[in-house]
DNA sequence: CCAAAATAGTTGGTAAGACGAACCATGTCA
DNA sequence: TGACATGGTTCGTCTTACCAACTATTTTGG
């Protein structure tokens, strides 16, 4: 163990397990609607904007090739689009396909649902708190404020 | 949308992004040591009880068959042991052996180590207020306070 | 301005992890 | 005791991810 200070301890402890717990949730809900957490995480990220595949498969931590896969799996259930790049003709552009902002509605409506008994565990104050906390965590260490929907 | 209130949205959110990326962390770090994640996740839970596979395959939320595979594989490389059940001759335990305990422990350093910088972001006071929220999200919801170490 | 190197994405082969069904062995209960 | 339930394992299969090889297009340096 290197010179983590003693307390952090308790608080990567809890972290993990909210993180896990999180997780079971949203692949549940996730799988729900026949998507896999990636395919979910994808479409969720592209909620508010369009990246290269190269950029996706870099938000995601996936190969390109594995990238591929999922977007033509999604592609053919008409959840996303692959739309040639204008200033490079080797590139591509993912965009949410109408199907897939409906289906990102929903799973993300379940997610809530999910996820209330654990934030209604916490008084409205402490929610803010919470999430105030948890925002300012991602705004330091590279996750970059605006990467909204769950980059890695 | 069912009828979340308005501003769990973003709590959502944050939630899931700190998720994903605690996540990432943890599978790095068990990979590191050639660990799969869920097979950190099992040493981990294991780190301060003994339980017996159907009951370790619950907690994981994984089926029983898969969690036979799992334990064997980490019992060859002498991370877990199988003990039989005394009360009941169909059972066994599952303990951590000696070198898992080892492993764990680096793992357990490394994660800390990779989540510092995401942590560091918060002064020590915000560091408590945090550990404490999340810790009242755990007590409820089901996860019980006592359930140690990433349980799900 | 062109050849060489870099980059974007796809394809194909492979491995790991998870699932479900079928299957023993043991326990429980009527 | 016979029937049913429970604990685990085995086996076949699916999904997802990786890597290496390949094509098509930039980009760069001489």
């Amino acid at each position: 163990m290197t010179d983590t200070e003693d307390g952090e301890e308790d608080l990567v402890d809890a972290l993990a397990q909210v993180a896990f717990a999180t997780m079971a949730v949203l692949s549940a809900a996730a799988s729900e609607r026949e998507l896999s957490l990636t395919q979910f995480r994808a479409i969720a990220i592209l909620r508010d904007r369009t990246l290269r595949m190269s950029e996706l498969a870099q938000v995601l931590g996936l190969e390109k090739s594995t990238l591929s896969g999922l977007v033509v799996r999604a592609e053919k259930r008409g959840l996303l689009q692959r739309v040639p790049d204008g200033d490079d003709r080797r590139a591509s552009r993912v965009t949410i396909a109408p199907a897939g902002e409906v289906l990102a509605q929903q799973v993300r409506a379940s997610v809530g649902d999910a996820l209330a008994p654990l934030i209604d565990g916490l008084d409205a104050a402490s929610q803010d708190q919470l999430q105030t906390l948890l925002e300012r965590m991602i705004g330091h260490a590279g996750l970059r404020p605006e990467a909204r929907g769950m980059t890695a």
